[in-house]
DNA sequence: TCAGGGTAATGAGTTATGCTAACGAACATG
DNA sequence: CATGTTCGTTAGCATAACTCATTACCCTGA
């Protein structure tokens, strides 16, 4: 433990950590239902994910990133590449390994994933007013700092 | 489709609903990790957070807000009354149904998860400086409203 | 140079967790 | 009281994760 108060360092308080752990907590269950592909599992699409956000990994790297054993990250891959989603090719510099990568029919139904979400959440937002909706717009590039942060 | 351009009502832009969804996927996703008990399923869990929060339910009225079918809340409620964590006493009114709500030592460990994954979450918000952190604060009510709307 | 240990991916088998179908008991209604 | 409905459960199955063991490859040191 690195820090016992964690909170005192800019003046957050327990309450609003908590509230927002909470809220994430349960927005992100409920984002996670707004599947547009229901033939992919979870961990298939978070793979996806990972994918377009780091370019290409090998497999080692994207069970490492998405806490799964290594024979699952094979499996997972295989699958993957059986519904054309992504692409396998020799590691350049060990022959060991192998370069996992998107196609473009990945990147198809990744936008189409966001966009769907997206106007889940946005048709959720209607319930707020104008000045909720002010704050959570000025909050969100700081919730997507946390996100990256560490 | 109620609205097919549900941004535009109060002000939303698509860029804030975008960030919003993306960071608060992955802080869920990261959220999710930091488990108390590594003995508990995802679900297990959150049938205690659904007791925690609701009092006591039937295993049906479980089902229906886990998004389960029955019979697997059936085998979830087992497991949870063998660890200890829920009673089960037969409903006053209908004989078919039962009472499930949760014990003591439940919800002693659902503190406790709440209280690490508190501290993960503040211990992240260590990066932020004094200015976002206030941005934070403010919409953390607005999302925890958000979490419970519809 | 080649022998050994270490690492990457994979194969085989097991476990966990969800599902559907089918059933019995209890309610509700004609 | 007869019949249909609802609730929980049992049985059987599918999926997706895990662990253990194996193969292929890299690298270091005698």
């Amino acid at each position: 433990m690195l820090t016992n108060m964690p909170d005192l360092s800019h003046g957050a308080d327990a309450a609003a950590v908590n509230a927002l752990r909470s809220a994430i907590m349960r927005i992100g269950r409920r984002l996670k239902h707004q599947r547009v592909d229901e033939s992919l599992s979870p961990t298939e699409m978070s793979v996806l994910g990972t994918l377009a956000r780091c370019g290409s990994a090998t497999p080692g790297e994207l069970a490492r990133k998405e806490h799964v054993q290594p024979p699952s990250m094979t499996r997972i891959v295989a699958l993957l590449e059986a519904k054309g989603l992504v692409r396998l090719e020799p590691h350049p510099e060990d022959r060991r390994q192998k370069v996992v990568s998107q196609t473009e029919t990945a990147e198809a139904m990744l936008e189409e994933s966001r966009r769907k979400r997206n106007a889940w959440l946005a048709q959720l937002a209607e319930g707020l007013d104008a000045d909720e909706w002010e704050k959570l717009r000025a909050a969100a590039p700081v919730l997507e700092k946390l996100a990256h942060l560490q």
